[in-house]
DNA sequence: AAAGGAACCTGTTGGC
DNA sequence: TGCCAACAGGTTCCTT
């Protein structure tokens, strides 16, 4: 699910909520997600302060006192969502002889396995029903040394993103270009989605080869990418299934797709058919890619 | 070394 | 209506 704009709006929420605050009490649910949580997480948490936030590609860090970072990953179907004091939904009772989750089904709660609760009443949980999320409690100062960030690409949208450098990290690639740019050591943060509004904007078909991107088709690649991440955190991030943002909103970036889960549909750039089928939808690497076949070369 | 596919999970959707 | 297969925003690990 989430990719570098639904982050950036999951971590602006919770920054807004949490800075400044003080974790009061912390529980975990389960023993981890992708991986085993860190050793007594939640008894760590507890009684820290929170300083600030930071992104790095699809990954979120919460600065807490005492020199210690949170890495947080949402794989999938993560969210983290923060409710007020008294906001709490109550857990349902499960009808007489039903099959259900005491917690309540839909809310997301049965799914929650971490929660912060502040001094002050706030409460926040990561709800991922897949888990393919991960947790994790590092030294501040080696954030960008852990296993998971080092060897990340630029970020996107910072200044050192040029299409040299772009150039650079593509060149000799045999793969194809929809292929290189989800790979994270070449550029932190575009996932599924935009990868295949980016190429849509720079008029680039998927298939190409990223050996053959460096130039001209760079320069016109990296103000895509730009655009479209800048537009979609803009809107608060593309909501299909999971994702919503951590006050429980959706994202609206989703009504904007040109190209993303819209198979068959006119592609926005051209006359429609007979001279263009719209919409296409081809697997790669074992994912949906969609394209406009017309003007994506 | 690099590229492709399987695996990790649960929930939803669409076809028969 | 019901069942089952296919598919979903990601990443790592294992084969080629």
């Amino acid at each position: 699910m989430p990719e570098l704009p639904e982050v950036e709006t999951v971590m602006r929420g919770l920054s807004a909520v949490l800075t400044g605050r003080t974790i009061a009490r912390a529980e975990t649910r389960r023993a981890g997600l992708r991986w085993p949580f860190p050793e007594l997480l939640a008894e760590r948490l507890s009684g820290r302060r929170v300083e600030g936030f930071r992104r790095r590609g699809k990954y979120m860090l919460m600065r807490l006192s005492e020199g210690e970072s949170v890495l947080v990953h949402l794989g999938m179907s993560g969210r983290m969502v923060a409710r007020p004091p008294g906001t709490d939904p109550m857990p349902r009772i499960a009808p007489q002889g039903a099959f259900s989750d005491a917690r309540g089904a839909g809310d997301g709660l049965a799914h929650e396995h971490l929660l912060l609760e502040t001094e002050d009443g706030w409460r926040v949980g990561f709800q991922d029903p897949r888990r393919f999320g991960c947790v994790d409690l590092i030294p501040t100062e080696a954030e960008d040394s852990h296993k998971l960030l080092a060897g990340m690409g630029p970020e996107p949208l910072e200044e050192g993103f040029t299409p040299a450098a772009l150039s650079a990290a593509l060149k000799g690639k045999a793969t194809p270009i929809k292929a290189a740019l989800l790979d994270q050591g070449v550029v932190a943060g575009l996932g599924n989605i935009y990868v295949a509004e980016a190429l849509f904007r720079a008029g680039i078909s998927p298939r190409r080869l990223a050996g053959t991107v460096p130039g001209a088709r760079a320069e016109r690649l990296v103000p895509a990418i730009k655009a479209v991440l800048t537009d979609a955190i803009e809107a608060g991030g593309s909501s299909l299934r999971d994702y919503v943002r951590s006050d429980g909103e959706l994202g609206r970036f989703q009504d904007r797709f040109e190209v993303y889960d819209r198979m068959g549909q006119p592609c926005p750039r051209c006359p429609g058919p007979p001279a263009c089928p719209g919409v296409q939808r081809i697997v790669q690497a074992g994912r949906s890619t969609f394209f406009c076949p017309r003007t994506q070369r």
